[in-house]
RNA sequence: GCGGGGAUAGCUCAGCGGUAGAGCGUCACCUUCCCAAGGUGAGGGCCGCGGGUUCGAAUCCCGUUCCCCGCUCCA
């Protein structure tokens, strides 16, 4: 099943799904540009996340914080210190550490051993290591010269030294006199504004916060096409709720998350929960929603239960209150937080490998992309059977009203078979034809993508016609 | 980042020292009253990029960028 990503690769390029970014200048690794089809498709996903999660929930609101935010942000959450180290990797075990960690242990080793002037000398290397020009390069030197060896492998078999930066980071002002980083989640973003949206919005908690939008991380492995990409969207949610009310919040949004994939026409088989064996230092429960890429069963959605980590952490750091009162109770609280976080490039790759598909009709394979109707970067499509008798023209006005509804492609070129092939790869639902008949009675007909049968709708029922087969759409067309 | 494989037309690929090919797709015209392969014609590639070897490089060598497969964290 490998191959079906790299079909998917090949389709999502020939249609217009997606390109590869800055593709004429060869390339830039895991940054994917979205075309004329990819750029529909996502964003009926996030309109479709909205409603789901703001419109249809009364206490949920929705935010768009800047990308750029105060660096203090950073230090606040932990990503500045945690990502920011020295590292070396052991070729033998796979195995990745702290270089300046490695060379301390190894003068301590010495130092148990006895040999107290040897160990004084690599600490001393090592303090001047920590002040040279380039610390990488000297703590290499030293691990090398004093023959530092792999302590899970024994052996002596080592990368070079690298800073992991997860964070981009740019020059902010005209004089660059000051650095900022791209939020390397949108997260943060919303638990700095907590205040400014619960009392602006008139909320009392619980209540969540939502928000879609790019995030940038410079992750060491970057690949499978837009499943790991180093500039990503994500649509999150962030739940603000009283302490102990957190178990019941989980398990209702884990309901709801899961259940809006199976309203996008996810097969539900090919969905799972995954709880994480080892917990952040924020968060008392994780569990992912995980889908059956081609690749393998991999993250999409983490639901988080975070404490009050991050609202602590920025009451700390910012010296402002992040607490809550509750007028009825009386009392004041900082809120726990229960967070959805779902990854939308990938919820895009999800959605086009399962609705990828090669059948068969009398004889002749083609291949479908059966997308829910209201996800398909088209809703319809619409053809004259032939180009002449007034047919192109008739075909046009029937056009014209139904993209007062949704986006429509109008096609009289090639073949009738040709047309319903194109809009197949395209994953367009519906194809609306003006033949001999509607010239006599205005009726049209409305092919089905995925059955390839007819129904025959007088033109101006098209539109309800459309919204009424759209509504409910299962995959197997239960 | 490490190891392995690859990069030739929009897509899938052939060519592997002697001046660039196929299928599909795209475009134009004709045909066609409904499921890609009816006709005619057209456009499209300094063979990823840079350097080297050679009389001559898509083809051999080196570097680099990008892609794919394994090893690891996350949305």
């Amino acid at each position: 099943m490998p191959d079906l990503l790299d079909k998917i690769v090949s389709l999502a390029k020939q249609r217009g799904l997606i390109f590869q970014s800055s593709e004429i200048y060869g390339g830039m690794a895991a940054i994917y540009d979205y075309g004329p089809l990819g750029v529909e498709l996502k964003r009926n996903v996030k309109e479709r996340w909205w409603q789901a999660m703001v419109y249809q929930n009364d206490d949920v609101v929705g935010l768009d914080a800047a990308i750029m935010m105060h660096p203090e942000v950073w230090k606040a959450s932990g990503h500045l210190d945690a990502f920011n180290d020295p590292m070396i990797d052991d070729r033998q075990s796979g195995h990745r550490y702290r270089a300046d960690e490695l060379i301390e242990e190894h003068a301590a080793s010495l130092r148990s051993d006895g040999e107290d002037e040897e160990a004084a000398r690599v600490e001393e290397q090592l303090a001047e290591a920590r002040r040279a020009d380039d610390p990488n390069e000297a703590f290499y030197d030293i691990i090398h010269e004093e023959e530092i060896r792999g302590p899970d492998s024994g052996a002596f078999d080592w990368t070079a030294v690298r800073n992991f930066n997860l964070m981009f980071a740019s020059n902010y002002g005209p004089a660059s006199d000051s650095t900022v980083y791209l939020r390397p989640e949108t997260a943060q973003g919303i638990f700095v504004n907590f205040r400014n949206a619960q009392e602006t919005a008139r909320q009392h908690l619980p209540f969540g916060i939502a928000q879609i939008g790019k995030a940038f991380r410079n992750e060491i492995v970057a690949r499978q096409f837009v499943f790991r990409t180093r500039e990503f969207e994500q649509m999150e949610m962030q739940y603000f709720l009283k302490p102990g009310e957190e178990e019941d919040a989980f398990q209702r949004w884990k309901e709801k998350r899961m259940n809006w994939h199976v309203e996008n026409g996810v097969r539900p088989e090919r969905l799972r929960w995954h709880a994480h064996d080892q917990l952040s230092h924020y968060a008392v429960a994780a569990e992912d929603i995980q889908y059956q890429f081609p690749m393998g069963w991999k993250e999409l959605e983490g639901l988080h239960s975070r404490t009050d980590f991050d609202l602590e952490q920025h009451e700390e750091h910012s010296g402002k209150k992040m607490s809550y009162y509750d007028p009825w109770e009386e009392e004041r609280y900082t809120p726990y937080v229960v967070e959805t976080s779902a990854g939308l490039d990938r919820t895009i790759l999800m959605l086009l490998c399962d609705a990828y598909t090669e059948d068969e009709i009398s004889g002749d394979e083609r291949t479908v992309l059966q997308l829910h109707p209201e996800l398909a970067p088209y809703r319809a499509a619409v053809f004259p059977l032939v180009k002449k008798e007034g047919m192109p023209e008739r075909a046009h006005e029937i056009e014209r009203d139904l993209r007062q509804h949704f986006n429509v492609m109008y096609d009289e070129r090639g073949s009738m078979g040709k047309r319903y092939r194109r809009m197949d790869e395209a994953g367009t639902p519906f194809c609306i034809t003006v033949d001999g008949q509607t010239m006599e009675d205005g009726t049209v007909t409305v092919r089905d993508r995925d059955t390839t049968e007819q129904d025959r709708v007088p033109a101006e029922n098209v539109a309800t016609y459309i919204f009424d087969a759209s509504r409910g759409w299962t995959p197997d067309g239960a």
